[in-house]
DNA sequence: TGACTCTGCGCG
DNA sequence: AAAGCGCGCAGAGTCA
């Protein structure tokens, strides 16, 4: 029989770093023992639990208190744990995993919310020592019902396997967010200073050409001046209901349109707003300041960041990250090259020459004495929908791990030229998107009767594809959810959203593998004790540090990372190295020929 | 003042 | 005749 200990912690705030424990509840099952412990000692708190070591731990998103409590990675990677968050998440990812929800959910009782309702949770550090006492075990009570109620469903839906790989793959990001990223403060706030003297100028210039100072932030003013103070024509929202006259730019399903019409795309593309370009490298400059300082105000005492990283917080089964989000840092200027025609010759230069400044991610460096190296998949989404669609030539393409667009180009329309790679690559997004037709044409700036040829040339080259993505729909009206490669569900009951089944069984079986390549490398790292850290996760790339010394095993990570053996190709990836993340520089050489990376041995 | 929504935009 | 997947975060606006 399973012993257990279930545990929640009472927090000052979520930076387990700086912030400090009001409380811990722990209950003993299957004693049903509990116990409450004020503001405990964090060494002793850690001496105390570990004598519980054998049992299996549990808690709602447990990383989080583990992390509060601070055991060093090695401790984590030998005990049991469960979260309940995932548990939940793995059975619905739909499903809210804020407890006072899965209470209601999963035990129908609402005693969690009626606490809240006496109190305010901010100001937990004021309430009673009683009432802290009683709140948190309560937690404790939730979570371990919670456990006891998922634990057979999970085992119906047959996804425990995929449960207990995220318990393993929970010590890793446990392990990342304990160590943390180096954050090059310094350089951040030379960066910022050079930013927003590039903003200032930006905004003379802007409001010199305008006429008008005003708040270019606010949607509001800026719709204002930008078409009725300019006289100029406000483009129709194209989402008005014809019959009812309804703003379906309002739906929170589709919120590209709306009646400011002050985004960029609108600004740019339908309304050829004179003042677009400038707008845009506004809120491009604004945009990186406020990155910076965000990161800026994240890092700890020693200038590491600790971004959570969450594995049940997306719908797909992607990991998410937060405080900071290093799944979305700037890579460099974007728009500046369009704008920069508003500005005078002298201005242009001052802002080039400052262009680094826009690298955010340059300011993500290693330890001195390490290097950054980063290994991400080429191409991965359009290799797992070819798996998924078990179409014979687009699997016959990525055999060879040549550029995939050019071999579908030249497989459908004879030749792979700049076009019809674009128009390859275009289709390609269209179809792991769920792209309509209309928006294929814009993208491709066709006439309907070309792109209706072209895409039922791309059919026609490809019989099974098409096929495949009725069968998923059919698949979810006729069971209600989807299978994953990995086993993994994902539920759906509207029939008018089940096209994003297809993009889910190619963007969540990506991320299912990425898991298994990060804990097989994972793994290699531990059992050869080598000094390498992984630093982040973006999606298709794993960012580490390690030595210079210790590039001999670059070749063989990058090998595991394509994870050959579970789909009988391999998902080939490219590796790179800098002294910073911003900073990278091809390694190694992929065989074109071949198309065999020469780290497959 | 705080909680909430809306909008826009960075990344894969 | 333009608007598809998945996130987290920030400022402005709104309301109590």
């Amino acid at each position: 029989m399973n012993r257990y200990l279930i545990l929640d912690l009472e927090t000052t705030g979520l930076d387990w770093w700086r912030e400090k424990i009001v409380g811990i509840g722990i209950r003993l099952e299957p004693e049903g023992r509990e116990e409450f412990f004020p503001y405990p000692d964090p060494g002793w708190l850690r001496e105390y639990l570990l004598e519980y070591r054998d049992r299996i731990w549990i808690g709602h998103n447990i990383k989080f208190d583990l992390l509060f409590i601070h055991y060093p990675p090695e401790v984590v990677y030998s005990l049991q744990i469960r979260d309940t968050m995932d548990m939940v998440h793995l059975y619905d990812s739909r499903l809210s995993k804020s407890l006072v929800e899965v209470e209601k959910e999963f035990l129908g009782s609402e005693t969690k919310f009626w606490h809240l309702h006496q109190e305010n949770k901010r100001k937990i550090k004021s309430w009673d020592l009683d009432k802290v006492k009683e709140y948190c075990l309560n937690d404790v009570l939730i979570t371990w019902n919670v456990f006891r109620k998922l634990e057979p469903e999970l085992e119906k839906l047959e996804v425990l396997h995929i449960f207990r790989k995220n318990m393993e793959l929970l010590k890793v990001l446990y392990e990342i967010e304990y160590f943390g990223f180096l954050f090059d403060k310094e350089e951040a706030d030379r960066s910022v200073k050079i930013l927003e003297e590039n903003l200032k100028l930006q905004e003379e210039q802007f409001f010199q050409k305008a006429g008008v100072r005003f708040n270019w932030r606010s949607h509001k003013q800026l719709s204002y001046y930008a078409y009725d103070y300019l006289n100029f024509p406000r483009p129709e929202n194209p989402f008005l209901d014809p019959v009812t006259g309804e703003d379906l730019g309002r739906n929170p399903e589709s919120r590209k349109y709306n009646s400011t019409m002050v985004s960029s795309s609108i600004l740019v593309g339908k309304a050829k707003h004179p003042w677009a370009l400038d707008i845009q490298f506004l809120r491009e400059t604004d945009k990186a300041i406020d990155f910076i300082q965000r990161l800026s105000s994240l890092t700890d005492d020693k200038n590491f960041l600790h971004s959570s990283f969450n594995i049940s917080g997306t719908r797909t089964g992607r990991i998410s990250s937060s405080r900071p989000n290093l799944q979305n840092i700037m890579s460099g200027m974007r728009g500046f090259f369009l704008s920069s025609s508003f500005m005078d010759a002298e201005a242009v230069e001052a802002i080039l020459n400052r262009s680094q400044a826009y690298n955010v991610r340059r300011l993500f460096i290693a330890r001195p004495g390490y290097k950054i190296v980063s290994i991400d998949y080429k191409q991965m989404e359009m290799r797992m929908f070819g798996i998924v669609s078990k179409d014979p030539h687009m699997l016959e393409f990525l055999q060879s791990g040549t550029d995939i667009h050019s071999q579908i180009a030249q497989r459908v329309w004879g030749k792979a030229d700049e076009i019809t790679r674009d128009w390859a690559k275009q289709i390609g997004f269209g179809l792991i998107y769920g792209m309509t037709m209309g928006s294929l044409r814009f993208r491709l700036n066709l006439t309907l009767e070309e792109a209706k040829k072209i895409t039922s040339d791309y059919w026609n080259t490809f019989p099974t594809i098409r096929p495949w993505l009725f069968g998923v729909v059919e698949e979810c009206k006729k069971r209600g959810y989807l299978r994953y490669w990995s086993g993994r569900i994902w539920r759906e009951d509207r029939v008018e959203k089940m096209y994003r089944g297809a993009n889910a069984l190619i963007q969540g079986g990506c991320a299912d593998l990425l898991s298994v390549a990060v804990l097989r490398v994972n793994n290699y790292i531990k059992r050869n004790n080598l000094d390498i850290r992984i630093v982040n996760l973006v999606h298709d790339e794993i960012v580490f540090e390690m030595r210079e010394e210790d590039f001999e095993h670059i070749p063989k990570i990058a090998n595991l990372m394509q994870v050959e053996d579970l789909f009988g190709i391999p998902f080939i990836v490219d590796v790179k190295i800098g002294r910073s993340h911003g900073e990278l520089e091809s390694y190694g050489k992929s065989d074109t020929g071949t198309g065999k990376q020469i780290f497959s041995q």
